[in-house]
DNA sequence: CATGAATGAGCGTTCATTCAT
DNA sequence: AATGAATGAACGCTCATTCAT
């Protein structure tokens, strides 16, 4: 067992929380197919059991708190981007996508697993605080993405981003999986179908945006 | 316990695996909160545990076989409309979704669950066979729609499908939990976004087939 | 599903007990590791479930008699030998072991097998009935055993029988498992003893027999 | 359910592994007829189900642990008793072994039962180290026999010590169960043996011992 | 007689959470 | 604050036996 301080500082307490969570994201990453335990997590984070109760209620809002973590980090550097006052291109959002949400092998089996769970083993009051925060960062992107694409009627900005972000999780839990959903006709004409979520993704999302932002245009997104 | 024939003739015994099934959709719509357990479905369907073993290798593929009855429900309705000479329209199909997948209440929570646990719980050749199925029936659907809708290009019908369910169970996932999402700014000026799920999927939808199906069109979908 | 007819003549019925045992033999003989339950019983015979009730009242009964028609085998030959009038040597007694109790692979576990449990699940009568049949045999190879070797004391033949048996037994229970048990002192000299069942049985016998049959006197046994 | 002490030193901990065997021992003796349940022994103990999985990791180890603490006991003895300067006779050691194995009523149904299942329900490297201890015990103990007793050729004492176990395993088994074996010819002259397995074992262990401490010589044993 | 569908008690194990230290 | 020993409810599944057909 790692030897450490107590941590008595409020900052101290901030740490320990973001090493628990570290802690969490390494063992989740680590053991993607077995759901992870409490005592494995105490065990990565070099903490006793009852040390990481004293950080977080329960399991699952440990959990609860990563996934935020993870989504908060999209939506810094979303709303860093769309605060400056620099030109913003959809190619550029779809690279902060895929930089924040798409590739990092956690957020979306975290989110998706966080969307099961959720409602069911967490406090009302904690799932309520955590949507409305989760609407404070939509709202703000929303309006920043408003701002800068002219196209975009009040409102549209929010619904635009909540729908990407309703594909690209959807997308993912049917392509992930065995990884691809395959269908064979006959055996004379097998028609096989294999997807890459990648690719996909990005045609749809660039429906998306192109039908929201540039209506009946000719645009090239990427 | 309930008194019950034996299921003797293969027609009884086909009757009985739908009857399990039945149970099992009662019991997931009474209880969403728990994860029902098998001695609550016995007891639901009026058999015994071990009965219930007999029609069904495992608690994870009946989910699965549920799943799958409610996906085939919906697939078995529009092929057949799509495979009637009859014009079909996008509200049709409009109609259909609402009716199959948006409505039911248990079809969206059941698929959500199946995609995260059954490729870790279920035998891998039962769970490719499960996507095989599926891959012939989305194969079938999407070129009906390729039929009816000229404006396609083969192998659009299929990823037409394919997104929109992917939007239909991701903003399901969004906007279901506590129901909405909502978001306030501060408490003078409370930005509050209520969804609602029929509404959202409705322009979601419509906006995704438009843009497959009218590209740089205008049209009227509904 | 195989069809028979039914058994009804008295000689059919001791045909199909026996049909039954054989199938309960060619099992366990297959899957030594599990321990074989009563559908893969019944499948093995070609016959229902309910079926084996008919002729078997618990599965721990049938495999009583299995392992008494295995003793039997032995004890028939062996009362056979000895009742004949030629003479009988300690060499051919070890040749009617070996062939019937030590290298059939079934004799020695179901044995095991039967003294472990038969005490706990089966009537008291049963189990009574079935000492009272070895007794029996016993005590008519006992006294055909004192017919041959004249040096045997009334009595010791039984006695003789017994303990040769409780050897066999108890050496295979030591040898089996793992097959042989090892023991290294250190490092620097490790003494690692491996036994060969047949090997150690026959040195362990024929000092049993030589020390009853010829006491004091030097003999060579085989 | 009974308040104790948390075993926090490790000192505690061997304790409360000690205890634990006490209990199963106490439940084993009291309800031989029932396999006994982790509930009823974690019950016995007078601790949580999962209390016992802290100390043992299955069931069935910490019968094997039982086991060998029985064994241990006796070879302990055994190998003080002849380590020691004093002249030691074939009756000490009987004495030690009625002490230790036959007379405790435990150890021989619980040799029985290991042999039977261990090998199936224990991890294979748990079992080898098993295998490799009972090993070394059984080294000491026969290299401390051969000092003792000029007769034996190295590599004897150990085989003595093995086929005496042999015998006392063997011969438990055939004598225990309903607790004799009975014979009798016809109901007129019904010879019945009612065997004592205390004096069998005794003579049989004699005769044994005799025959290769003194071989063709005449020796009173006891 | 024969069948095999139905039964349901029984079990070993896990693991999030608590709380004495 | 930190620990980790203790808890015990919960659960999926098996399988010998029964009995309606």
């Amino acid at each position: 067992m790692v030897i450490r301080q107590r941590a008595i500082q409020a900052e101290d307490k901030q740490e320990r929380h973001h090493a628990i969570l570290d802690a969490a994201e390494r063992l989740l990453l680590r053991s993607a197919e077995r759901s992870a335990n409490m005592a494995e997590l105490a065990d990565e984070a070099g903490l006793a059991k009852g040390t990481i109760y004293l950080y977080f209620p329960s399991k699952e809002e440990l959990f609860l708190a990563l996934h935020e973590r993870n989504i908060d980090g999209f939506f810094r550097a979303l709303i860093d981007r769309l605060d400056s006052p620099e030109r913003v291109t959809i190619a550029a959002i779809g690279t902060l996508t895929r930089h924040y949400i798409v590739e990092p092998p956690l957020f979306l089996p975290l989110a998706s697993r966080c969307f099961g769970t959720m409602d069911q083993n967490v406090p009302v009051d904690v799932a309520a605080a955590f949507k409305q925060r989760m609407g404070e960062r939509l709202q703000r992107a929303g309006a920043g993405l408003e701002r800068h694409f002219q196209q975009l009627k009040p409102g549209d900005g929010v619904i635009l981003l909540r729908d990407s972000y309703a594909l690209i999780l959807g997308l993912w839990q049917m392509v992930s999986g065995t990884g691809t959903v395959c269908g064979q006709g006959t055996a004379e004409a097998p028609p096989v179908f294999v997807w890459d979520y990648g690719t996909e993704l990005d045609r749809a999302l660039r429906a998306l945006w192109e039908g929201m932002i540039r209506p009946a245009e000719d645009a090239a997104v990427r």
